[in-house]
DNA sequence: AATACCATCAACCGCGCGCTA
DNA sequence: ATAGCGCGCGGTTGATGGTAT
């Protein structure tokens, strides 16, 4: 299908915002709110398109933004979600508030990339640049690497993982095809020859990501509607493994617009029943709840 | 002082997804 | 079932400021 301008461009302003510009679209949200892009513009009187305003408001005029500098637990928060999820940078910046998705991918091709060079880790697979050498990772220091890593995650308490959860786990951890674990910060050059002990190396950073069997089922849920949702959900990740296993990720601010999207988080779903009025409260209130995020595992299932 | 080069980041663009008629 | 719309996302661009020559 053919698909229609976002706006009319042949009357709206391009560039830098002005102070006028921003003075208006603050006062407008601050009187009606977010949301309905594409007419704000004309109600603000605004010569903008409808994504440039979403765009300053999200990026630049949110209240709730942080300015200033990354701090090193931010750098390495980043660093971990993007091995775990990739560019999804909205993902990543539902973790880390008041940073937003553009500018923590600004920061990562600016920063990140070029700390991750200097490591010699290679920025996109989170593995060593010398991948030749990573590829011929004997099978036994291998299995060597994952015991530890399952050990960790038992010690860390609260994730029972079956043994092949705890592969696939592993094999989301970049250590697991690593000759050396290379997760070494600026004082510990990469390719020292004894990983050190991996409840601190993975555990360090607390992700709060839990990890259970799809679909997350609750007390008293229909096992029938449980089915026909692990269906859907594993329709919208990755084109429907054939698994059933997935990795759940308990994000707050995760980034889902609506209480039950992505998966059946305990905050629950709002009833299509509940009054529009009521679910935008719940939607306001979920943002600062807990969600899961489910996606199925590389490579099958159990 | 002038110029070139580099780094940073705000903003733009195109596309995909979900919702609805 | 499908077309159209609105929104959000990720990649890219371009303006600007800083530094090196």
């Amino acid at each position: 299908m053919g698909r229609s301008p976002c706006c009319e461009k042949a009357h709206t302003n391009k560039g830098a915002w002005t102070k006028e510009e921003d003075q208006r679209l603050v006062a407008y949200i601050k009187a009606h709110g977010e949301g309905c892009w594409r007419s704000l513009p004309k109600a603000a009187g605004l010569l903008r398109c409808g994504k440039s305003c979403r765009l300053r408001w999200i990026n630049y005029l949110r209240p709730d933004l942080k300015r200033g500098n990354f701090t090193e637990e931010e750098d390495e928060l980043i660093i971990k979600l993007h091995e775990l999820l990739g560019n999804k940078w909205s993902l990543i910046a539902g973790r880390l508030p008041g940073r937003t998705d553009n500018e923590i991918k600004n920061y990562w091709n600016t920063h990140i990339k070029r700390k991750l060079l200097a490591r010699g880790m290679d920025p996109h697979t989170h593995r060593p640049l010398n991948a030749v050498a990573a590829a011929a990772m004997p099978q036994q220091l291998r299995a060597v690497h994952e015991r530890h890593f399952a050990a960790a995650a038992q010690a860390a308490g609260g994730h029972h993982l079956q043994p092949q959860q705890q592969d696939h786990l592993a094999a989301l951890s970049s250590c697991s095809a690593e000759p050396a674990c290379s997760h070494s910060s600026d004082d510990e050059p990469a390719g020292s020859a004894t990983p050190p002990p991996p409840s601190r190396r993975h555990l360090s950073i607390d992700l709060n990501l839990s990890i259970s069997l799809a679909p997350y089922q609750q007390p008293g849920d229909d096992p029938a509607a449980v089915k026909q949702e692990a269906a859907s959900t594993a329709s919208h990740t990755h084109n429907a493994t054939t698994s059933t296993s997935a990795v759940c990720l308990c994000l707050n601010r995760l980034g889902f617009q609506r209480p039950g999207e992505g998966c059946r988080c305990g905050a629950a779903a709002a009833s299509s029943s509940v009054p529009m009025q009521q679910q935008q409260q719940q939607q306001q209130a979920s943002t600062q709840r807990m969600f899961r995020f489910t996606a199925p595992l590389e490579g099958g299932g159990l």
